[in-house]
DNA sequence: GCAAGGTC
């Protein structure tokens, strides 16, 4: 047997260093393997994959779209090949000399799946070497300790399960991607996809606009009345018995509302029927999942994408415990008295973790979901100042360390008020509630705790009636999933994970199926799912998972095999295709024909086509008739942000109202036909005399608009003189009495009227130009130091670093501190870089 | 260039 080093492998980097830290009592260290970190100790090496380092694929001569038939991919095979080839290299260059090798991969099917993987690239060098399994949920001493101690075995059942997936996923997903996408002959960046999961989220979508296009609205009426005591005043609803014997606030009769409001206008006092207490508990909420914890920043106004993206950055600088979590029950190992210990010097949180440490017991809430994949999110207990964090980022922090708070508060209580009253003849009544003790709501204000004030009154009391009203109303239609409630109905109906379902909802955009926030289907995602319903209901099924999962599960019980479970699956996808096949023409037509509406703005005025969106080959939108070449019309397009076709369509040109999609800068352009015809009407502004012509040929400088959209300062005598200067391309510019000494311009102030943004002072274009260039100097002034390109030196400029005479003056420390991913040394560097 | 699942 060798005497190698023993080989300890985990999922990824940032836990190999944390066990590395507890098996050597942190006395490991780090070196490079192939640009792999691998942690160094005794006679030990132990190395983190990323996730996982093989795919499944067909083999390169199925690569061709158009050579292969998909259904050929149904009885195509599958192999695995390495995707990350230096994690690969790495791993078999210490597995060679390994004496032992530990499998350290996550607690749940697929790190057995990819502590697998691991296994089979060891064996390929290595076919004598001892191979062990150990599990634990959470990098703590405790459990990582423990689990060294009794070391198991991979469990290649759990593991076949796991590949069970990937095959079936590749074959479905790639046959019937490739034929969709062949049909409408979508080939390129605009393929047509499907796929298990998918599907089934995206036909969520469509089916909930299906129900929002049939939905009739009908009429209805509430009436209301406000009561008065001692001169307090609050309102009471009218309300009925319905035939079932329910209290019923809606009047679905015009004339029925009409009657009770009379009567309800002609009452002076209201008598008290009935008064009822109760006291009701608020329990706190349980840990964060990855579920709950996209929930709640998606209620402080993040997307599902830019909250995971933000956690894992908190996760990497050691702030918060891994994101990607379906637990919901912290592990024994964690004790709330020392976390909370960890904040009381905090000048954010020291207070609140104070009283809650003043509690006799503290007995964390516990959700529905207990899992061993890790725990549930936490903040660790290393406490970033505000400086180390954006803005945002603070804020989902401090989203994580409250939430831990509250699980570890006391429970609210609020008081309920009921009061119904006799208003010469009808029911009124009126529901307050009082928080009396706040509890969790003290450390957790993310939850809505407003109180409805309704005064202590008692049975037979008369209150004056002070003012009547009745609301026409109409019933809404079901509301459009928000990204958050998508991720949760996926996770209720089983499908993605804790890992992808984020990234499943950006494929979708992606694929141009969805649009806006909340998402809205396109008509090609109608399409895509019509024709799935017809010919492949079970890709865009639920079913298809839950079937999945019991296949799975019998393979992991060793009842079923992986040949058997993938076999039947090929056969089902066999008939799948049959169907298909048939009627490839017809699906193609429709699908193409949905592409078309997509883009259709209304029809060109010059000719008798559409007019629809088109993308120049710079990259920008405009819209262009659909005749082209015969017809070459154009309108422009704004160049910030991607089109959305709005139903509104303008009155004046019939076209459709365009809106421009832009994260937080998102605008509606309107008509596009209106707008250009007010650009084209726009009068250049005069401001100033032309510096190159003006003296010479009596150039003038003056305000204008593109037809683009886009506005400078520039000379009335172009094209003769080129002189410009450039504008901002949001906002309203209002040209300002100042003016400016030395050019003899006026200053100019960007205003946003749309927005609560600050105006802009942005004064004399001509000064403000040259200041313009001056920081781009300085930048290239920084840029000239060995080791700092253009993303460095705009960072160094957050931090305060203008130019080399600062960067050398520089603390190397202090600098560091202010800077993401960038140590003191690195610092030194640059500095004797730039002697 | 297809899926879904890891991880960054």
């Amino acid at each position: 047997m060798s005497n190698g080093p023993e080989l300890i492998i985990t999922e990824k980097d940032n836990a190999a260093r944390r066990i590395a830290d507890i098996l050597s009592g942190e006395s490991a260290e780090a070196e490079r393997v192939n640009g792999v970190n691998v942690y160094k100790w005794g006679g030990k090496r132990c190395i983190g994959l990323s996730g996982h380092v093989v795919g499944v694929d067909f083999p390169p001569e199925y690569n061709d779209w158009r050579d292969v038939e998909p259904v050929e991919l149904i009885d195509a095979p599958v192999a695995k090949h390495p995707t990350q080839e230096n994690i690969v290299a790495a791993l078999r260059r210490l597995a060679r000399r390994a004496r032992r090798v530990v499998i350290a991969t996550d607690y749940d099917r697929e790190g057995e799946l990819i502590g697998k993987e691991a296994y089979e690239l060891v064996r390929e060098v290595n076919e004598d070497v001892p191979v062990d399994r150990v599990r634990f949920s959470s990098i703590t001493q405790r459990e990582v300790t423990e689990a060294f101690e009794n070391p198991d075995e991979l469990d290649f059942d759990l593991a076949a399960a796991g590949e069970a997936r990937q095959i079936i996923d590749l074959v479905w997903g790639a046959a019937l991607t490739r034929f969709l996408s062949l049909s409408a002959r979508q080939l390129g960046d605009d393929f047509i996809s499907v796929g298990r999961v998918q599907g089934p989220t995206l036909k969520l979508i469509v089916d909930r606009e299906r129900e929002i296009d049939a939905f009739d609205p009908e009429d209805y009426w509430e009436l209301f009345a406000d009561l008065e005591k001692d001169s307090e005043s609050f309102e009471a609803q009218y309300f009925y018995l319905d035939e079932d014997g329910n209290e019923a606030e809606r009047v679905w009769d015009g004339d029925d509302a009409e009657t009770a409001y009379e009567t309800l206008r002609e009452a002076e006092t209201a008598t008290v029927d009935s008064v009822r207490r109760r006291t009701r508990t608020d329990d706190p909420p349980a840990p964060f999942n990855t579920t709950q914890f996209i929930r709640a920043v998606s209620s402080i106004g993040y997307s599902a994408q830019r909250a995971m993206s933000m956690a894992e950055d908190l996760y990497t600088a050691g702030y918060i415990t891994y994101p990607r979590t379906d637990n919901t029950v912290y592990p024994e190992d964690l004790d709330p008295r020392e976390l909370l210990g960890e904040f009381t010097a905090n000048r954010t949180f020291g207070e609140d973790a104070e009283h809650l440490l003043e509690q006799e017991e503290i007995e964390p809430t516990a959700g529905d979901n207990e899992t061993t994949d890790h725990p549930p999110i936490h903040p660790t207990g290393e406490l970033p100042s505000r400086a180390d964090l954006t803005e945002d980022e603070w804020e989902v922090y401090e989203l994580v360390v409250r939430r831990f708070f509250a699980t570890v508060a006391e429970s609210a209580e609020w008081e309920h008020l009921r009061v119904v009253a006799d208003a010469n003849g009808l029911s009124l009544k009126a529901n307050g509630k009082r928080l009396v003790k706040a509890g969790y709501h003290d450390v957790y204000p993310y939850f809505n705790s407003s109180e409805s004030f309704v005064p202590d009154v008692d049975e037979g009391e008369e209150l004056v009636v002070t003012e009547t009203s009745i609301d026409a109303k109409q019933t809404q239609p079901p509301r459009r999933y928000g990204q958050s409630r998508l991720i949760e109905t996926m996770e209720q109906m089983g499908i993605g994970t804790k890992a992808t379902r984020h990234d499943v909802i950006q494929k979708l955009y992606d694929r141009n199926y969805i649009e806006s926030d909340p998402p809205r289907p396109t008509r090609l995602a109608r399409a895509v799912v019509e024709a799935s319903e017809e010919f492949a209901e079970l890709i865009v099924s639920e079913e298809m998972t839950a079937q999945l999962e019991a296949d799975m599960q019998a393979i992991a019980r060793g009842e079923a095999t992986l040949d058997d479970v993938t076999e039947e699956s090929r056969e089902i996808l066999e008939d799948v295709f049959e169907g298909l096949m048939e009627s490839g023409d017809e699906v193609g037509k429709h699908l193409q024909k949905s592409l078309k509406a997509d883009k259709t703005v209304g029809s060109c005025p010059e000719s008798d086509h559409d007019l629809v969106i088109r993308k120049s080959r710079r990259g920008s939108y405009f819209i262009g008739c659909d005749g082209y070449p015969d017809c070459t019309y154009t309108l422009p397009l704004p160049s910030t942000g991607k089109p959305l076709i709005l139903e509104e369509e303008c009155e004046e040109h019939g076209l459709s109202h365009v809106k421009m999609l832009a994260g937080r800068k998102t605008f509606v352009h309107g008509c596009p036909l209106c707008k250009a015809e007010e650009a084209d009407e726009e009068e250049d502004l005069v401001i100033g005399t032309c510096p190159d012509c003006g003296e010479e040929h009596g150039g003038e400088l003056a305000i204008k608009r593109l037809r683009s959209g886009s506005r400078l300062v520039g000379c009335t005598r172009y094209p003769d003189c080129d002189y410009s200067l450039p504008l901002p391309r949001r906002g309203d510019i209002e040209v300002t009495d100042e003016e400016c000494e030395e050019h003899d311009l006026p200053e100019i102030r960007i205003t946003y009227e749309d927005s609560d943004r600050e105006p802009w002072e942005l004064g004399c274009p001509i000064c403000n130009y040259r200041e313009y260039q001056a920081e781009q100097v300085d930048g290239d002034e920084l840029q000239s130091v060995k080791g700092i390109g253009a993303k460095t030196a705009e960072k160094l400029k957050d931090a305060g670093i203008d130019d080399v005479p600062s960067l050398k003056e520089a603390e190397p420390d202090a600098l560091a501190d202010l800077m993401d991913g960038v140590g003191p040394d690195t610092v030194r560097k640059w500095q004797s870089a730039a002697d």
